[in-house]
DNA sequence: CTCAGCACAGAGAGCGCTCTCTTGTCTTCT
DNA sequence: AGAAGACAAGAGAGCGCTCTCTGTGCTGAG
């Protein structure tokens, strides 16, 4: 009876303790902890007892000091570029779904595995600083990185800092890092399929900026597979995967071509501009003219009509960029690797 | 020119290191470093020359051993009761905005400070007995919880361990514990207000879950501001804070009051239900019958019309968390507090 | 002239863990 | 029967940092 507590010495208990509690040195309870074989049954059990009696739970900190491993990894969201204005609620970013998809898709791969992502923004240079600084001094093991612009100077600095990294997209300049990324151009081609399936004739794209790769092939990409099918020229208006930009390039498609009968936008925020703008035009979509956009965030549901679009492995490209970044940090030398999804058409209302 | 390299060990430079190259202790480093005065300031700027010479970065797991704090809290998102069907991508709570306010209230508030959060999830009783190991081996110092339902057991097992967090809002339970939370009497009084002005005279509710303490502060106090007006019952039916839940209240609510010309409804999801509803039976908004929702979640926006409704200040509230948290980490004997934020009403086309 | 009193710097003891090296014991083969 | 091996468990050296304690050289009061 004089047993089953701690030392309650205050603190919580420590390897020693369950040592002297099991009658062991403190090396055998830690491989019984960290599940190394050579140890004899009876005493595993002995040390499980021990454990379970003290109520043991390791130092996390005593362990990375020793492993060089923290057990967790850095989410990065890299925002805009320019040093403009200090936004103290970086809410935006979080608040579009597609953040939600790829949090989601991180987590789910990494919880089984115990390792937690910590969230961190960069989007000024003193950030992107801060997030380098965070990984060198141990706080996490690598980073994975989501950018929301071409510009962004973070990839090149993991790199050069020699830190674990994944990036969600391929990055503008070639860099020795691995990423994730979706088949551009097999999703455009799924949309120029749909559009001239369904009896379109004239039809026209508004692509992201042409400064983002991704941008480029999905143009590239529609152009492609609707020269094969008889349409050598499609116009094209250069947007900014932004909604003003898409009411702009919809207002100036339309006027260049008013007899329209088809679009593929290259995201779905402008497609859900596009669709406003034909509403005002009294266009009936899809019957005067069909719409297609890309990526199936929530604005294609909140569309009237809901948007036909292009769905990319939100969440399967995420847990991919978590199992990447895990096997570099266990292997350092590994080299950069790259897996490109398929995406799949989704077909709603607007085409 | 035989210095200004690190000592190339390999692994990178240590405080030993800057102190050597310095010429003084390693005491003396870590006086400089944690910013404690009694050092020379001749000596203070040879050791800073000495840390931007060898590119000494100060190694948490070592600091954290010794402090026993990490820098870091949970962020932890703790779902469903149900121990029902493991899913893999828990991206649904994600891809909720409203998380993506409270993450970026936090992320704003924590940031400036050198703190960043930790993502967990909680809806099994597996993992969220992950979720007190995880603090416990002190990965991180507390947490700042976010449930979203009501029998969520993790608030008072985190009590019970004794440690350092802060909910999102009023458990169920009294417990000993710091929240934030909305005036929801207040918010519903707006939405009364609102109702009556408009002329609104036979109106109904539908509210959340009985059980859960923000419907019954929201239904109390939609009634006792109706009770002023003059008003002295209004019918309410129960909903649970879905989009189902919310179609079955509108068309009984319909079915029990042909002649309903008002509705505030607890929340928008239920709300964005009760306006389709309402157009399946002809009933146009806010002509007809005025709708007002609660929360302003990206469903407010979605809805035709896009809905008047209640809203909470969510980053301030997220940002009053971390600071809470930090306070408790910081002064582990703080009482318990909780801080309650007024809403405010957002007029759109719904009433 | 002596001795508090102070400002500053160094020595060194851990924090709790992992992991190599060593020792001890029991098989097994020649 | 003795040597060689296989295996199990302990001893102990750190990992890199913080922080208390100790030591040293001043200044100024008695």
């Amino acid at each position: 009876m004089s047993e089953g507590l701690p030392p309650s010495s205050g603190s919580s208990p420590t390897l020693e303790d369950v040592a002297r509690a099991a009658g062991v040195s403190r090396a055998t309870v830690s491989r019984v902890i960290n599940g190394i074989r050579n140890v004899d049954p009876a005493i595993q059990e002995a040390v499980r007892q021990a454990i379970a009696a003290t109520g043991y739970v390791p130092n996390q900190a005593a362990r990375s000091l020793v492993t060089r491993r923290t057990g967790s990894i850095a989410l990065v969201v890299s925002g805009a570029g320019g040093e403009t204005g200090e936004d103290p609620f970086p809410g935006q970013v979080f608040a579009d779904p597609f953040f939600g998809r790829v949090a989601g898709g991180i987590v789910g791969f990494l919880r089984p595995r115990g390792v937690h992502p910590i969230l961190m923004f960069a989007e000024t240079d003193e950030t992107r600083a801060q997030v380098l600084t965070y990984l060198r001094q141990g706080n996490a093991d690598g980073a994975v990185l989501v950018s929301t612009n071409a510009d962004d100077p973070l990839p090149r600095m993991l790199v050069d800092a020699g830190l674990p990294a994944v990036l969600f997209a391929r990055p503008p300049e070639p860099l020795p890092i691995s990423y994730v990324d979706v088949q551009h151009r097999a999703g455009a081609k799924l949309a120029a399929d749909h559009l001239v399936a369904r009896g379109c004739r004239r039809i026209a794209t508004i692509s992201g900026p042409l400064a983002v790769p991704a941008s480029q092939d999905r143009l590239a990409g529609f152009r492609d597979a609707m020269a094969v099918h008889g349409h050598p020229y499609i116009p094209c208006v250069e947007g900014r995967f932004t909604y003003p930009s898409g009411e702009a390039a919809m207002e100036r498609l339309l006027a260049e071509q008013p007899d329209l009968d088809g679009v593929f936008v290259a995201n779905d925020v402008m497609a859900q501009a596009a669709l406003m703008v034909l509403r005002h035009h009294d266009r009936r979509v899809p019957e005067d003219i069909a719409v297609v956009g890309f990526d199936d965030s929530s604005a294609a549901l909140a569309c009237r009509p809901p948007l036909t679009t292009i769905r990319h492995p939100v969440e399967d490209m995420a847990a991919e960029m978590a199992r990447l970044l895990l096997a570099h940090i266990e292997e350092p030398d590994r080299q950069p690797t790259s897996v490109i999804f398929e995406p799949s058409l989704v077909v709603r209302e607007s085409a």
